[in-house]
This record gives structure tokens, C-alpha cells and sequence, in this order.
DNA sequence: ATCCAGGCTACCC
DNA sequence: GGGTAGCATGGA
């Protein structure tokens, strides 16, 4: 690696791919990118205070770390960070290998998604606004506005040569007029609904500390109580912000695949399909629901060396 | 040019 | 309750 940070490693007890889970266009992992010249992934952490760059790279079962600034002794907290975000101790083996029975389809499934994990983002209020984003709009466009709602909304800092904008400011979005957010970061009429929750979650109206406490039903439905968070992007929002391991979140791509596998190709309502993720996947439905959106998307252009925070 | 993309709201019946 | 036009934007 550069060898100018502070190295750690992390000792992998349970199958993991860093390569899986970060090129599995998974919400969280645009906060992460692919140097090909350096040959590891990168992503920008606050810790106490202290915002850090993050290497990482993936050799067998050893995931081998740095870290800038070196004067920053956070390591620890660091590694917690890291364990959170990723889960790396989730071993998946025993459900993967029983729904690997239960048919064909899912067994190839599996068998492609080795190693996945279903990230966490550590910073809510983020999430919430990043799912309002994706509605109506592909993966490149996502991460083309998130860059530019860094861009335009983070604070410009320095981490050894890289010079990155922070995550977005809230107060900063909220007090914006919309022509501009619309203008400035391409959200087309997102825009209004993303400076209405972000004045929203500033009143208090919408907290993270109020979701965490819920059950996902009662979180799901207080969620879509605002304007422009719908059953999708409340499903986003609960899996990747909240780490509920229930929502399954209805998009073109899992509703094709779910229609041509498990409906012979019928027309089948998205309230026909919820039902049938649930009673078919239970409390794993979050995790195949990932399984065959990766899948899915196998053949598709895939944008990981694109970085959100210049 | 028309259709589509990790959809949602408002309004129709 | 279910069904759908309109919505901003850029790529195919």
C-alpha cells in the first residue's frame, strides 16, 4: 500500500468478498471507490471529529487496512467502524445453503453472490435523503448527483493529497431555494422533496432516533408519511440506514426477475409480489432481495471507480 | 425521436 | 381499494 498510513488487518472468520459487496451497486457502496493505480478501495470516515481515509484491500481471509492521518490514533474505533459497516462476522452459510434447496434459481444465485454483505451506513440522515434520489433514475445518474450534492453542499477538507468534499450538509440543503438544488445538482424534481425532508429531519418531524426504535412495519409506514418517500425508498432507507433484514424493495429489476421465476412470466400486482417475498423469505427477504439484484444486473455497466467525494 | 432508469404523488374511477 | 399521467434528467 502507500505505506504512510497506519496499517491494520482484519482477520476474517467467515466467507467475505470486499470485491462482492462494494461492486454490488448496494446504496452504501457508492461511498466507496475502486484506485486501480493503487490497487485498493477507498472511502472518507469521520471519527471523533477526525476525518480519515480509509484503504482497504482483500487478500484470502485477511483484509489488509491503512489509514491517513497517521497523528490520528483512532484505530479502534476505526476497526468498530469498519465491523459495522461492513458485518463482517455475518456467516450467512447455513441460510444460503437452506434456500439453495428450495430452488434452481436461487441456488445460482448464491452460488454468484458468495461473499456479499448487506452494508450499513453510519450516517442516517444521509441515507435518508441518498434513497430519496434513486427514485426514477439509474445508477450512474445516482451517483452523478450525490457527487454533486458533496460538491455543492459538503465542506471542502484535505486528507494527506486528496482534497474531498465532506457528506452534505443538511441545514445547507434545506435552507437552498429549489431552483438552484434542481439546477445545481441535477435532481430534477427531487429536488423539492429532498429540501422538504431535510427540513423536516432539521424540525425534528423526521428522526433516526425515533426509527431505530420501531419494528419495520411501524418505521415503513412512518417513513412514507413524507412526501416523496414511497414503499421503495422506505424499504432503502430501513435496509441500508437501519439494518432491517425484512424489506424487500420493489425495483424494475426485481420485479422482472421475480415474475419470470416464480410467476411464470404473468402479470403479477407489486402487492402480490410483497406478499410472496415475505412468506417466501421471511426475515432474510433484505438479503435476497440483494442477491437478485446483483444477479440481475450481472451483464450491466458497473461504476465503482466513480467517487462521490471529488 | 422515443423509451427507460433502484418511483412517487395526485387524481381518476 | 386499484389504475395511471406527469414528473426532470441524461443515456441508449
Amino acid at each position: 500500500m502507500l505505506n504512510r498510513g497506519n496499517k491494520f488487518k482484519i482477520e476474517l472468520k467467515a466467507p467475505f468478498s470486499l470485491d462482492k459487496t462494494l461492486k454490488s451497486e448496494q446504496c452504501p457502496a457508492d461511498l466507496w471507490f475502486f484506485d486501480e493505480n493503487q490497487n485498493y478501495w477507498v472511502s472518507y470516515i469521520p471519527i471523533e471529529g477526525c476525518w480519515v481515509k480509509v484503504m482497504l484491500r482483500q487478500n484470502q481471509n485477511i483484509i489488509d487496512g491503512e489509514y491517513l492521518p497517521k497523528e490520528c490514533e483512532i484505530k479502534e474505533k476505526l476497526l468498530e467502524k469498519l465491523h459495522y459497516i461492513f458485518q463482517f462476522e455475518d456467516n450467512h452459510d447455513n441460510v444460503l445453503s437452506a434456500f439453495s434447496q428450495k430452488d434452481d434459481f436461487l441456488a445460482k444465485v448464491v452460488r454468484y453472490c458468495r461473499g456479499l454483505r448487506i452494508m450499513r451506513d453510519l450516517n442516517k440522515e444521509y441515507r435518508i435523503l441518498e434513497a430519496i434520489i434513486t427514485q426514477n433514475t439509474s445508477i450512474r445518474m445516482i451517483k452523478i448527483m450525490q457527487r454533486l450534492l458533496f460538491l455543492n453542499f459538503g465542506d471542502m477538507i484535505q486528507i494527506g493529497d486528496d482534497k474531498i468534499f465532506t457528506y452534505p450538509k443538511i441545514e445547507k440543503i434545506a435552507e437552498e431555494n429549489v431552483i438552484d438544488l434542481k439546477k445545481k445538482c441535477k435532481l430534477g424534481y427531487r429536488a423539492q422533496y429532498v429540501k422538504d425532508i431535510a427540513q423536516q429531519i432539521l424540525l425534528g418531524n423526521l428522526s433516526s432516533q425515533k426509527l431505530e426504535k420501531m419494528p419495520t412495519e411501524e418505521a415503513k409506514k412512518y417513513l412514507m408519511s413524507f412526501r416523496g418517500i414511497g414503499k421503495k425508498v422506505s424499504d432503502l432507507i430501513l435496509m441500508y440506514g437501519f439494518g432491517k433484514g425484512d424489506v424487500f424493495p420493489l425495483d424494475i429489476w426485481i420485479k422482472k426477475a421475480i415474475k419470470r421465476e416464480y410467476f411464470e412470466s404473468q402479470e403479477v400486482s407489486e402487492k402480490e409480489i410483497y406478499k410472496w417475498a415475505r412468506e417466501y423469505f421471511k426475515e432474510h427477504a433484505s438479503l435476497f432481495n440483494l442477491m437478485i439484484f446483483l444477479y440481475e444486473r450481472r451483464g450491466e455497466d458497473r461504476y465503482y471507480n466513480y467517487c462521490v467525494w471529488r
